[in-house]
DNA sequence: CCTTGACCTGGAGCGCACTCCAAGTTCTAG
DNA sequence: CTAGAACTTGGAGTGCGCTCCAGGTCAAGG
């Protein structure tokens, strides 16, 4: 009687090399990933080495949407702990995931204010540039 | 006959505390600021202390402004450095804020494209413990 | 006079998120 | 079987943006 394998050995996986391809991470990092538990040991082949699952993509993808949203590591590996004990953590991700998008979007916002004087600036050197267009010396 | 002095002696001026105060920045920081020439030579007392006019204060909030929407202080000595050359330089100003001006365009919709995606997750999520709501041991 | 506290300078140190390296192993094409 | 590319590990190094420190100056209060 086996365990379920969740990657079967019929399914190689993705190398290290395609992964980074895939994902635009290094290979470095995504060592350096592992070894800071944002993702669990991947799957090795028999010579020990790293063998990528679909799911391994998926969770690596949501990584770096937590990280493109200005999530720190520390953040990530927190919330790598808790999905590591299992669904008796969901209530605390999504805690979790909450405060991170309303913090997201409170900097949207700030952001856009930005923008908006950026623009306000922008039109501002316009007109200056239109009335007196530079050391004109012809 | 005497230039017409930017900071006349009967306006003091913000000592460094009072700008740290204002601005969020620390002492520090606004010395490191100093000397990365983001800011151009502060005026000083008598006793060599630093005394911050209305204008540098106007300055500082730009340089934040900028900081905020991710501009690296490079990209800031650039445009302080342009400015400091005076108005013949105004195109080049012009050019950069519109290229950061886009750039941070790209990120907001990049940002409101993760926060839908973490908008739904959170819903898949509320979904998953209203049916199932945490290991109930009652 | 002396103390206290805010300020000055040049330079060292720090936390973050990688990034690179050396030395050794494994995979794959010919 | 062999060459060379790709991979492994532990650990050191890097760039950024501050942040802290030592040792000194200056102004005000008691």
């Amino acid at each position: 009687m086996r365990d379920a394998d969740p990657v079967p050995e019929h399914e190689p996986g993705l190398t290290i090399a395609q992964v980074a391809d895939r994902t635009g991470l290094t290979a470095d990092t995504l060592r350096y990933y592992e070894r800071a538990c944002l993702i669990e040991r991947v799957g090795r082949s028999t010579g020990n080495q790293r063998r990528y699952s679909a799911a391994d993509l998926v969770w690596l993808e949501f990584l770096l949407r937590l990280r493109e949203t200005g999530m720190p590591i520390s953040g990530m590996q927190r919330y790598a702990r808790l999905r590591a004990e299992g669904d008796a953590t969901l209530g605390e991700r999504l805690t979790l995931l909450r405060e991170h998008r309303d913090d997201l979007a409170a900097r949207i916002r700030r952001l856009r204010d930005h923008e908006d004087a950026l623009h306000d600036k922008i039109t501002h050197y316009e007109g200056l540039l239109s009335t007196q267009p530079g050391t004109d010396h012809a």
